[in-house]
DNA sequence: ACCTGAACACCGTTCAAGT
DNA sequence: ACCTGAACACCGTTCAAGT
């Protein structure tokens, strides 16, 4: 309508994050983007060469929110605690950046200050040097898991959940106590893949935490 | 070709999990599915829902298969691991439905199975009852979340998959170890998230039954 | 009663042609 | 030098019309 404009990448960007937050952010796509900055998609290809790489760089804003402001406290399991919970914190407002996150990493400037603080708290926990490498690696694939994983339920559709929850229902209060003694006996008690995520987060970092701890020297 | 024909849902499952076995199954759709079968993509809607319910389906079967001759053996500990690193392997041959099932599970009759055989070994493990849901939870969300950001990864093309690494190599090589004097130090031996996934698997699975057990009364 | 063709409302990406 | 229109090659899903 304006004619024609150069779109800075950062302009981009912003309004890609924008239009994630809102609503409707189930069904992000390089046009509907295109036509919130009033323009066509095609434009975009200059800026980005895929839709990949755009979604990589908006979640690595995530990461940069998510480390916005955060000052290192507590002793070394604090500290892994408290960046693993703000990352998570950061991507559950934004479901579909944590899958992409999950798939494709973010390799930006927000992820380096995560790695960075990761591996200063690791570094203050008394393993020796040549070890931290390969706990470090296993804490990331563990938060990232975790995070992708529960995001992913996140973005389900109602009427998907619900068929979803009809057939667990099934599976489960509907097995057959002289072949499934054991889920016949639990079955009450079975919970769903997305209850209780903050609890079983929270404990499995704390488990794997505390198995570092029992490795020391 | 042949004319009109019923396809059982039977066949249209076989099909589907053929299809998806196949080189090219990154991309699977409807549309695929139903040349495959010689017919039109709308009469599968007769048979599934929607796209979901068909995968769903077909995701269960993988858990199926995996349980094919499965003999629970050692004590509990090793009873889980086995358990999960079966699971693992079966969805290792299949990303895409690995991501499936990691979203909206399966529901069906290989998902019961699973479950089963995971309480029974939890039960040998000397916890009351009453604790054994909630352990068993955390456990799925562990299992679920690890084996789906692994074959998240798997599916990733090789030119995205180059980016990545691209990006990923800037940002940790390229650290200025003066704002990043962690990453700097430990640059050369972090790797990428897709590395390494089944020793890591095994150590966290790992981490997680030691800490049931040190928590058994 | 069952199946199909055609359509609807979308996608990501490319590239010749325009200004 | 930059942008755009139009096209390519797809999607999942619905439903009137056919046999």
């Amino acid at each position: 309508m304006t004619g024609r404009r150069r779109w800075s990448t950062e302009e981009i960007l912003d309004t890609a994050a924008q239009l994630l937050r809102s609503g409707d952010a189930e069904s992000f796509s390089v046009r509907k983007l295109a036509a919130a900055l009033g323009t066509d998609s095609s434009s975009l290809y200059r800026h980005f060469r895929n839709k990949t790489e755009l979604l990589r760089a908006v979640a690595d804003r995530i990461l940069l929110s998510a480390m916005d402001g955060y000052r290192p406290e507590g002793d070394w399991k604090q500290r892994v605690t408290a960046l693993a919970l703000r990352v998570r914190e950061a991507f559950g407002q934004q479901p579909q950046l944590a899958a992409v996150w999950g798939r494709y990493g973010s390799g930006g400037a927000g992820s380096r200050l995560v790695m960075e603080e990761l591996l200063q708290a690791l570094r203050l926990s008394g393993l020796p040097d040549e070890e931290i490498p390969a706990r470090y690696h296993r804490l990331v694939i563990l938060i990232v898991a975790l995070i992708a994983s529960e995001a992913g339920i996140g973005t389900i559709s109602p009427e998907e959940y619900e068929q979803g929850m009809e057939q667990f229902r099934v599976a489960v209060l509907g097995a057959d106590p002289e072949r499934f003694p054991a889920l016949a006996h639990f079955a009450r008690d079975i919970r769903p893949l997305g209850a209780d995520r903050r609890a079983a987060f929270d404990e499995l970092i704390a488990a794997q935490l505390a198995r570092i701890e029992s490795q020391l020297p």
